[in-house]
DNA sequence: GAAATTTATTTCAAGCATAAAATATCAAGT
DNA sequence: ACTTGATATTTTATGCTTGAAATAAATTTC
């Protein structure tokens, strides 16, 4: 690949996998600081809110409240709490779950879609931005890569 | 390198960052959740105040409020939160700078700085876990591509 | 059919995080 | 020497986050 290689360092595997993971957190710092301020300029609003919206822009029809803990890996509370702040907004709306009246399914308004499509188009823009420096080769090494990080542990 | 090369997406470029971003927040996440539980159940504390201790760890002296910040990329206010409560544990101590009565030095104890060091020991083997997929090659790839994420923005 | 167990969500307490305001102090300008 | 501007930290209001408890409802067991 196009990474340039250097010579081997004589830490042990263990020192370079910390140094590895201080990396991960320094990028993924850098750009989770960028796209917070852009939503918080460009359209009043949060990362959080942001995920909880696209995670429901992928099923129009709902997601019961613990499936959205689920897929965002976040605890039950937390999206009570998010769910509501959006809701008050006007975004979402909690519909009752038939056959099951301690679920909640949580869906997008019509102003919700439209208002995440606004933001999905930004926020595209911005990642775009922060990983303009990958090539697709590049791109296809890191994804494959960090792909592994989950498969033995989940 | 050894990452297998995949056929090349048609899709845009931008939307392949994105799927990047997705992969490393997923990746992020995942170790972040093992590393907290584990620092919650060995040690009784928590990430923002080890990554507080392995700062000051690295500068014996003392750093001060706004340094530490800065180091860590976090709000002056909740660095003065954190180290509150490292101080009401005794694990760091606030220092008056000569010269300046402003400012404030933070530095870890003597008991800070053996609690620190089994935290780190411990961190360290976590991690080499959670990354333990990655080969040498693999990681200095990750590395460096990941280092130039901050290159052109910072 | 009733009791026990499990599940879905909310509530709660505590910690972390931001951005902005407040406060005290230092440095620069006149 | 005084005024103005800048700086360091804390405080404040708000949002997010966890883990556990509380509550209501469903399922399982007997």
């Amino acid at each position: 690949m196009s990474a340039p290689a250097k010579p081997l360092s004589n830490k042990p595997l263990s020192k370079q996998r910390l140094r590895l993971w201080l990396r991960m957190l320094s990028a993924h710092r850098g750009i989770e600081m960028h796209l917070r301020e852009q939503l918080r300029l460009s359209h009043d609003s949060t990362l959080p809110r942001f995920d909880v919206m696209s995670a429901l822009d992928r099923y129009r029809d709902g997601l019961r409240m613990s499936d959205l803990s689920a897929r965002l890996k976040v605890s039950n509370g937390n999206v009570t709490g998010i769910v509501e702040r959006l809701a008050s907004e006007g975004l979402v709306e909690r519909v009752a779950v038939d056959g099951d009246r301690r679920a909640m399914c949580v869906r997008l308004t019509p102003a919700g879609i439209d208002r995440f499509a606004d933001m999905a188009r930004n926020h595209e823009t911005w990642v775009n931005d922060r990983l303009s420096a990958f090539t697709e080769d590049e791109l296809i090494t890191l994804i494959t890569l960090l792909d592994r990080i989950g498969e033995i542990h989940e």
